[in-house]
DNA sequence: TAGAACATAATTATTTATAAAGAAGGAGGC
DNA sequence: GCCTCCTTCTTTATAAATAATTATGTTCTA
């Protein structure tokens, strides 16, 4: 069996600026960003290093999406800060940054049957002509993942990089328990 | 127990102005007036003060809805008669008004328990997933109330206030019975 | 052969759908 | 010739869709 492993992909945090944001003035001036209110109340913000996109709401909450690692997180929201600061908006508070979901993908290392995992895991669903992947919700890690046939797994719900690898973990002893 | 209250928030009437209206010419003479014979046979048109809109049929009859009392009501016809003088229709009769519809929005006063209700208490109907309200038609009172968990209420169906509160009595003497 | 949809998780906030009642008067179905 | 839908209004309270991100792999479209 080759070595299991996976990476983070994708983090999704939210936090708030505590300061009221004009959305409509804020799209006026800076390029980088998307606004259809009609469609979906919040702003679109891209930020191209780290490269990440960050909704932003007039009540001064943020959700950024995009980033690998907690650094790229708070280099984002820096960003974020540093563009306020064009439409004379001061953010002066250190916002507090709430981890949401991490997204992870990885491998465990050897091929999978679905349609037998399908059968004798509890918390699945696994209709192949709808989507390829078998979904397992793993309760005991608070992590749902995507199974694949070749092996490939991707993890989604978890909010710490620490449980992404206790759910790996718990996800092979799973998988060994009905081999 | 709290205090049980309820408050009218809307009055639909009908009423016939006794003349043919040219609902075209209307909706080109008129900007608070909206009209699609092809969609509704009706013109709609919105009155500010008091906040109502109507419908006016070419026949001449109308019904206004919105208004939260009687003297509103009354208001708005005005409004729409003097409307079409505009469009040089003298209106000379005090047209009748009829209530066809009265919308009470209040409270019972306590929490309900929504599943009890629906099994002990006749003419209900409760599908949560499809509607967080539990229908109650209240026969005796020729009412029905939509009932939340909340003890949040709406009555609606009746002709006068004063059956509205006589239909939240009835209402509350029927809960308790089931308690 | 490239792209999109399909499914998952999470947050933000707005809109819309859901249900009830009632009138008006056309259109459509059976 | 009936029945349903359309439209207007109002309250109540749920859920879903709207948008962003990311990996995965199958299937379908252009």
């Amino acid at each position: 069996m080759a070595k299991p492993e996976i990476k983070v992909v994708n983090i999704v945090v939210s936090t708030s600026l505590k300061h009221e944001i004009p959305l409509e003035k804020m799209a006026a001036t800076l390029s980088n960003t998307e606004y259809n209110p009609e469609q979906f109340p919040g702003l679109v913000i891209r930020i191209k290093d780290p490269k990440t996109s960050a909704l932003i709401f007039s009540s001064g909450n943020v959700v950024c999406t995009g980033a690998r690692s907690m650094d790229k997180v708070e280099e984002s929201i820096k960003k974020i800060i540093k563009s306020l600061e064009k439409i004379n908006i001061r953010i002066k508070i250190k916002p507090e940054i709430k981890i949401q979901n991490i997204v992870a993908s990885g491998t465990v290392g050897m091929d999978l049957n679905l349609n037998n995992l399908a059968m004798k895991l509890k918390n699945t669903e696994y209709e192949p002509e709808q989507f390829p992947g078998l979904v397992y919700k793993l309760v005991e890690a608070k992590a749902t993942f995507l199974l694949f046939s070749n092996g490939k797994v991707v993890c989604t719900g978890t909010k710490s990089e620490e449980n992404v690898n206790k759910a790996l973990e718990k996800l092979i002893d799973n998988l060994k328990k009905v081999k």
